[in-house]
DNA sequence: CGCCTTGTCAACCATCTGGTTGAACAAAGC
DNA sequence: GCTTTGTTCAACCAGATGGTTGACAAGGCG
């Protein structure tokens, strides 16, 4: 897993770290401040801490002996543009597919295959 | 990881898998013919099918022997509504923090702390 | 009927992940 | 200088993940 886009999605598959993501969207945490509401040990929230900034989606400072987190709200729109992008795609398609299909009403109902029929792989 | 949220990311960590989903965007496809750019077994393939299913990402039908596989764009809505839920609330805060920032010219400078400051968890 | 095509299931393996605990380090505070 | 506060590093563990190979089910076809 090496590429960015591939860092971002897996680091928002955890639900803990979604939930840290949004809550620094109201501002910088600390560490500490951070881990509160979780049930889980400090140093489980370093790690997921670590995983979002190897993602690019937060980074830390130094600040006296405290390290503020900041969330780098860019990296979102890596996933939006490919989300929207085959999103997209995808839906100019079920609009070319209701065309044909529209068609296809009036001539013969035994080319209803759909699989492997247009688009020509 | 049992919500669907952390499913649908989770699965498009994998590039392999993205790259399955952008080929779905212009027509279902089989199997066979899904993993053929791919340098893996076909039982691999069929795995990240079952990953891409359970996400709710694509479905499969029954065609003779064949399985079509079918996107479900719809599901990138359940990512793009997260995605820009907390984008947005990001930008407003930027956009509160110039404004914070700006006033505090005129103020005494030494409040400059940011962290831990307004919000009050 | 027997076989080939298409795809899944099962078992196995190496590596990654998310958690733990204990120790260590860095910067203030006393 | 020693302690307190905040955070990370290291070692370890259970379970998930992504890959493999081998067996086999289900549906056309010669």
């Amino acid at each position: 897993m090496t590429d960015q886009l591939s860092r971002v999605f897996a680091a928002l598959a955890d639900p803990t770290r979604r939930d840290m993501v949004a809550r620094l969207t109201e501002g910088d945490h600390t560490v500490n401040d951070l881990a509160a509401p979780y049930d889980v040990s400090l140093q489980a929230v370093s790690k997921h801490l670590k995983v979002l900034e190897d993602a690019g989606l937060v980074t830390r400072t130094r600040e006296a002996q405290r390290r503020p987190v900041h969330l780098e709200a860019e990296v979102f729109d890596l996933m939006t543009k490919w989300i929207e992008r085959y999103r997209r795609q995808a839906e100019e398609r079920f609009t070319r597919l209701d065309a044909v299909l529209a068609r296809m009403q009036d001539d013969d109902p035994s080319t209803t295959s759909t699989l492997t029929e247009g688009t020509a792989s």
